[in-house]
RNA sequence: GUGCCUGUAGCUCAACGGCAGAGCGUCGCCCUGUGGAGGCGAAUGUUGUGGGUUCGAAACCCAUCAGGCACCCCA
């Protein structure tokens, strides 16, 4: 025991067990982003600074990074998120890509925060965009991709729901209460802290931040409109949109989403598991129209959204969502009866593996009994035996773990029984 | 970056400042050609780490690391 080095604080180690819940989370995003004929595709691990100075929020950028020096004595960072790569990769081959662009990645990011139930500095995340295209159907596509997953993992309406707002619609109706745009990001803030926040406290708070009674009164006003929503041209046509992609039931209008990255001009979104314990966004996104120019491209609008794992992980196993941890691949195992028998063994599992089995030999001479509850925690479902009856008739014994019934067929037989047996 | 709580066997947790334990799991046997159930038995600890107080510390104090909860922020 000579080693007692830790892990990194806030990562995770992926047992079997822990890859397959991320081996499942990423085949359901997979599916969810090629249902729309999205690309995948990726960026670098590490970036400048730079990059995210221009328009992450400053708390990501100064505070959440993990940015270090490297030997040449440039700043690195780990990337804290994708979108600001996304604009950079698309700025570079502006002219020659096809649109829209509708890309998908699902990669590690890291983030410098403090470790807590569905916050881990090291992550993986799911991010899916569409660029080229303006307009609030455009926006309900994004939506109905996440509605999708969320639909595939067997999280229907009542359990998750995607809450929709508007910046544009906001800033507006913060416009007719005589709010200056200067005050609008405080403002942004104030509306993220409000179901945080004692009542009272939360209108001291707007008070001190310059809002006068009047003003603090038309914003509750606003927050508690959930009609605000037939204002606004853009929802209306969002929200038939998501009719017709059928995914409304996921979908429901909230005035007081605001997210607090500031890239995000028209829609937002967030998604929330409605029953469970954890008040974490599932994913979150919306419309930046000014990312690109940001970065050095021309102007382009784009939509999108981030899911990340580790949420979506706790709520599908807090719901009981997740299939059967399955140990091995393999659907076979070949037990060695004896030393004698031991290259019999391997020589009946060569042959499995050449008809397109996937075949486990166990390690060893042992006795039969532990080699038959090592398949069963295994969850293996056929053991086969070679013993010296069987090798002397050219057989080989057959055995279903889950009926428990046996049977001893020829080696030319076999496959096809085994192919029976799994079905 | 802030506040609070926690850290004991592989896991879940006991133990008044006085001999470090239980359940589950693991391994062995019951069972010399066959898993799941049952019975019997066994192994396993620098009590997160480092200091301090004390005749004596898993327990009290300090520091540190990690985890959790709430802020902050957000996937």
């Amino acid at each position: 025991m000579a080693s007692k080095i830790q892990t990194v604080k806030g990562t995770r180690e992926f047992y079997p067990e822990q890859m397959f819940l991320r081996n499942f989370i990423y085949e359901k995003v997979r599916a969810a982003s090629q249902a729309f004929g999205y690309q995948e595709y990726d960026g670098p691990f590490i970036e400048t600074i730079d990059l995210y100075a221009a328009k992450s929020g400053e708390e990501l950028v100064k505070k959440q990074s993990f940015t270090f020096e490297d030997r040449g004595g440039d700043l690195v960072t780990l990337r804290p998120e994708l979108t600001p790569s996304l604009a950079r990769m698309i700025a570079a081959k502006q002219g020659e890509l096809t649109y829209p662009v509708r890309w998908w990645s699902f990669g590690p990011f890291w983030r410098y925060e403090q470790p807590q139930k569905g916050r881990s500095r090291e992550f993986f995340q799911w991010n899916i965009d569409m660029l080229g295209v303006n307009s609030p159907e455009a926006d309900a596509e994004l939506i109905a991709v996440g509605a999708t997953f969320l639909r595939s993992v067997g999280l229907d309406p009542q359990r998750a729901t995607i809450y929709v707002n508007n910046r544009r619609l906001m800033d507006s109706e913060f416009d007719l209460l005589g709010i200056v745009p200067e005050k609008r990001m405080d403002v942004s803030n104030l509306v993220d802290r409000r179901t945080k926040m004692e009542p009272a406290k939360w209108d001291t708070y707007a008070l001190d931040l310059g809002l006068d009674q009047k003003q603090l009164d038309g914003l509750k006003d606003i927050l508690g409109n959930f009609d605000l929503w037939k204002k606004s041209d853009e929802l209306t046509r969002l929200f038939a949109a998501l009719e017709a992609l059928g995914v409304k039931e996921y979908v429901k209008f909230d005035p007081n989403i605001m997210r607090g990255l500031l890239y995000y001009t028209g829609t937002v979104f967030e998604a929330f598991e409605t029953s469970g314990s954890l008040k974490r966004a599932i994913l979150g996104g919306g419309r930046y129209d000014n990312l690109l120019a940001d970065v050095g491209g021309q102007p382009l609008s784009g939509v999108g959204f981030a899911m990340g794992d580790v949420v979506a992980g706790i709520i599908l196993q807090e719901a009981g969502l997740l299939p059967e941890f399955i140990p091995t691949p393999a659907a076979v195992l070949v037990t060695v009866f004896d030393e004698s028998m031991w290259l019999k063994s391997f020589e009946l599992a060569a042959q499995l593996r050449n008809d397109g089995f996937k075949v486990m030999v166990f390690p060893e001479p042992a006795k039969l009994q532990k080699q038959f509850k090592f398949a069963d925690k295994m969850k293996i479902k056929i053991a086969l035996t070679v013993g010296p009856d069987e090798a002397a008739n050219d057989q080989v014994a057959v055995k279903n773990l889950v009926t428990g019934e046996q049977v001893t067929v020829k080696r030319e037989a076999l496959s096809d029984q085994i192919r029976t047996l799994i079905g």
